[in-house]
DNA sequence: ACCATGAATCGTATGGTGTACGAGTCAATC
DNA sequence: GATTGACTCGTACACCATACGATTCATGGT
């Protein structure tokens, strides 16, 4: 049953190439093993992602990975960073809708983590890597175009983040164990002697999660920036 | 190496007593595990927390824990909704401030999860127990009594649920690793030319979390309930 | 007195994990 | 041709959750 890894490694041809690219198993790289990191992390969920499976996937021995990446922990940083490229939209021309930027942007994000649900509840115990700080940077410059002082930008900024945050971890857990959640809702319906005002809305079924966002995100709006 | 146990197995007096809770070497027992449980992850978080400590912990064997418990899924859940009881202030005589109980709710909520980090990340991922739920009812009726119509009910325990979660994982993660974010921060100088804002305003380390808190709480509360 | 039952406990074994270590391969350089 | 350094990988170790099969012990029936 011992997996007898043939050792079919691919015989280089003869001829020196000068551009090693185009083997027909390419060699690791560091781009080669996030990438596939990430497959194996949407296929296969946050525990699915081992250093066993993810060198087999990449045809390479489990050491091999060590040799580009410190270990495993450094895997999810890049793979999460990885996910949260933000391009940013070119400036228009004048002083445009700011608010429109802002949402833009929260909205991108949000999609981002939900394409990768792994990625929402890794996001805020890992250190930040480089798009993540982009789109903190670029949320930074907007708000202060919007005209929030110095004083609160921080403020402004976390409670952005806190929010996004909130909303994105928990619409993906559910969603990835919608059974759980109607078994959870039929388990009130016995209990609704206790919890009658949930039960009675079905707090835990029809929730209409992208409204949810959207509403709240322009109730925080409205306060962190009122329009004059 | 291998640590015998000694078989100190307390030999029972001979009479049978009918009050078996005052043995030396107290049997096992849910309240017990999960106290354990409680005990282990506040002092080595949410990793720190194996089935064999616990078992060292309790004086007992391994499997014994699992004739408990079905698995170890189970015992972070007991753990966490342990953590999140919360008593019910005795229902003042008249309309009180809805707005001040909704607050005082969600900030023990939130004091809870930061005495003990490791809830935060657990809970949105984890079925929701009878204490978490005892919040939501609650909080749905005081949402009602403060006038909120039932068709935005949903959207409003959601909403606070979504920025109570956020905020709290964000700042209990941030918190346990306040020397990685001062290296952050650190980093984010060198980078300065990178972002220049967020590095002005020292995003990464002087910001007041209870404060950013309580301010986008009101704000929300503005938005799902306005002053008529 | 005997023993059957079932709750509770535990030792051992299995298969999985991350990664340290050292030995190997190979292209480029001296 | 020898040396170097980038890169690969097999083996080994420690630790993990837990399945399985004893083992212990209080109880109740006969």
């Amino acid at each position: 049953m011992a997996g007898k890894r043939s050792g079919a490694r691919k015989k280089r041809s003869q001829q020196a190439e000068s551009t090693p690219q185009l083997r027909s198993e390419p060699p690791l790289s560091l781009e080669r093993i996030i990438a596939t990191a990430v497959d194996l992390l949407d296929t296969h969920g946050v525990d699915g992602l081992t250093m066993r499976r993810l060198a087999d996937r990449l045809g390479s021995g489990v050491m091999s990975l060590y040799w580009h990446v410190d270990n495993k922990e450094r895997v999810f940083d890049l793979a999460l960073d990885a996910v949260l490229a933000f391009r940013e939209p070119a400036p228009r021309g004048e002083a445009l809708d700011w608010r429109a930027d802002v949402v833009h942007m929260l909205e991108d994000w949000r999609a981002s983590m939900l394409r990768h649900p792994w990625s929402a509840s890794l996001l805020p115990r890992r250190t930040l890597g480089p798009n993540i700080l982009n789109r903190l940077e670029l949320l930074s410059r907007t708000l202060s175009k919007a005209g929030v002082i110095e004083a609160n930008m921080n403020v402004a900024i976390w409670s952005l983040w806190n929010y996004v945050m909130g909303a994105t971890i928990t619409r993906a857990s559910f969603d990835r164990s919608i059974d759980d959640l109607a078994a959870a809702q039929q388990a009130l319906t016995r209990l609704s002697a206790h919890y009658p005002t949930i039960e009675s809305t079905r707090l835990l079924l029809d929730s209409d999660w992208d409204g949810v966002f959207r509403k709240g995100l322009d109730f925080l709006l409205d306060g962190l920036a009122p329009k004059t």
